[in-house]
Order: structure tokens, then sequence, then C-alpha cells
DNA sequence: CAGCTGACTTCGGCGATCGCAACTCAGGGG
DNA sequence: CCCCTGAGTTGCGATCGCCGAAGTCAGCTG
């Protein structure tokens, strides 16, 4: 990857503005990873998520609020019989958005943090065939960190 | 996305070797990300690292330290004339793999967090086309979340 | 050889996050 | 009417990661 234009020297404005930065206000908290992964695996439940990913109430709770307030998962009613009436918490199509990221950190780990790969895999349904994830043009073909450039957008270089 | 076989119980022993897990004893801490996101922006350098994160020499140098030890990152010596020698911090492939998690939390930040987009953008070098990340088989079709199952691997059915 | 500079390292403190445990609150069962 | 259970909430202490400032140390500069 290169960097083009006068990107190098980027103090001040432009690390405050980074995406990095605001999508670790979302990421940051492991506790966050963890809630999203069982969200893709499916899990609705308040102590589904807290048996699945081993928080504490208090914390599955609070993350689960969080990401809520961020539009990520929506919460929809709903009556067992003989129960009163809960929430579920649901993905909703910003939340699915976030699966590319949960993904590539599955396979990074698979690949190189797991020695014989994790006991779960993400496979395509049917074939059976496995999953990753890498950059593409929105046309779809395949790229190479070579292949790629980094540029300064124009409404940011004069205030 | 859909569950298949006794996937949904999958406590205790599961959920300690989950990827999720492991990756986020990687990228858990904030910092780690914005150093991993200058690496790949080109950055060498100790400073430079401090400068364009903004982050205290001390944090990134326990970032560094650590994305040396993983295997992210490789200490190379350099000597500008006139000073004495120095080490300079590469990705090596492994940190290259890291790519898709970085790009992923950019894309997705820049799509849902950044009402403009963010200062920098990510493109194809020559036609400056975007660059977006998903799910795709080996073989490169691309996927969507319906086409994807989770399986658990048959190593782990038996301890 | 005395001071300066660049490249880190160390130290003290602070705020956020986490785990544990106890508490609440509504509906169902006996 | 009392206890049980499921779904959270609240409070507290411990830990983690971060920041700012000060300290260190090697080589150049005068």
């Amino acid at each position: 990857m290169t960097l083009e234009g006068a990107v190098t020297d980027r103090r001040g404005r432009l690390v405050e503005h980074c995406s990095i930065t605001k999508a670790i206000a979302v990421v940051g908290a492991r506790a966050t990873l963890l809630v999203l992964r069982e969200a893709f695996y499916g899990t609705t439940r308040f102590d589904e998520f807290v048996d699945r990913t081993d928080l504490s109430p208090g914390v599955a709770a609070a993350r689960l609020e969080q990401l809520v307030e961020l539009g990520a998962l929506a919460k929809q009613p709903y009556r067992e019989p003989g129960s009163r009436p809960r929430d579920e918490y649901v993905l909703t199509s910003m939340g699915r958005d976030l699966f590319p990221v949960v993904l590539a950190l599955m396979r990074r780990a698979d690949k190189h943090l797991q020695p014989d790969g994790g006991p779960l895999r993400i496979v395509e349904r049917g074939s059976g065939k496995p999953v990753s994830v890498a950059p593409h043009t929105d046309s779809g073909e395949p790229l190479d960190l070579e292949d790629l450039a980094v540029v300064l957008d124009e409404t940011w270089v004069r205030p």
C-alpha cells in the first residue's frame, strides 16, 4: 500500500477524524466483540448471551444496551407462554455490516493463533467450503495490498 | 447465518478456545489498532508512530513490542548518518494478514459513523476505485450472510 | 569533555472495564 | 400466600490500558 499526496504529515485534525479511531469506540471493549459473535451465531436472548460469552450479567447488559443505542442491535418484544413479556436482541442491517470485522478476526486467529483451527468453523452452507474475507473492488475483483493506495479526500484539504 | 449440529450448547471448552477470544487478546487494546493502521500506511519508525497515532511514547513502545512478539511486526536495524543504530518496525506477512481486519473496521466506520466519509480513503491504485472487504469462498465467489453456516469441527466433538 | 538531541524507558495516577455477589421485580406453582 | 425462576440491575473491589512527565542513555556538536 502506498500513500499519495500530502498524506504523510497528518497530525491533528486528520488523526481525530480517523475512521479507525471511531470504530474502536465501538469494538474497543472486549465484551462487545463477544456479544457480536453470539449475535451472528443466532443468539437473541439475554441469558443465552450471558451463558455463551461467559460475561457477567452486568457487563452483558451494558454492551447489549450500547449496541442497541448504536443501532447494531434492536430490541424486539416477545412472550414465552407462562412468562411476562421480554425483549430479545436481533441484529439490524447496520449490525450485519459488522460481520466482515468479526469474520476477519476469526480467520486471522484461526490462521496464526490457533494451531489446529478453532472448534467452530464458518463455511458456505451446502457446499461446506471454507469462507474467507479479503479486499476487493466494488465490481468484485480481488485486490492485493500492493494494489492499494491511500488518498486524502479533497474536501479535507481545505478546512 | 445458521448453526448446524449440536453447536447451540457451547459453554465451557468451546468458548475458551474461540478464535474471537484469542483475536481480542491482540486487537483488544485501542493502541494496537492505531499502530497497525500506521504500519499499513507505511510508518516504520518509533517517533513517527508516536506522532501519527497521538499515543504517548510508553504506550507506543508497549504495543510495538507486543506486535513484534506476536510476529506481526519485525525489528530491522537501520542507521541514519550521524546517529547510532536504531530499529525500525516493518510488517511481516503475518502482520499483513491483519489488513482485512483494519480495512473492515474503516469501511464500517466510514459507512455508519462518519457522515461524510473520513479524511483518508483507501482506493485501488491507478483506477482510484473504492475498495471494500467482504466474505467470499476460496474460489472467489462473494457470499451473503444467509449463505453461511457455522459447523462444529469433528476433532472437537470428542475430547 | 560538557552540553544537546533524538529515541526511547520508567513512574505515578486516573478512568474504563470486568468479575463477583447481592438485590430487584414480575409471573407461575403449590 | 409464599417460594421459585427468569431477566435483568446495582454496588464494590480489582485490573487494565492510557496519559503526562520525568528519567536514561548513546552519539553528535562545540
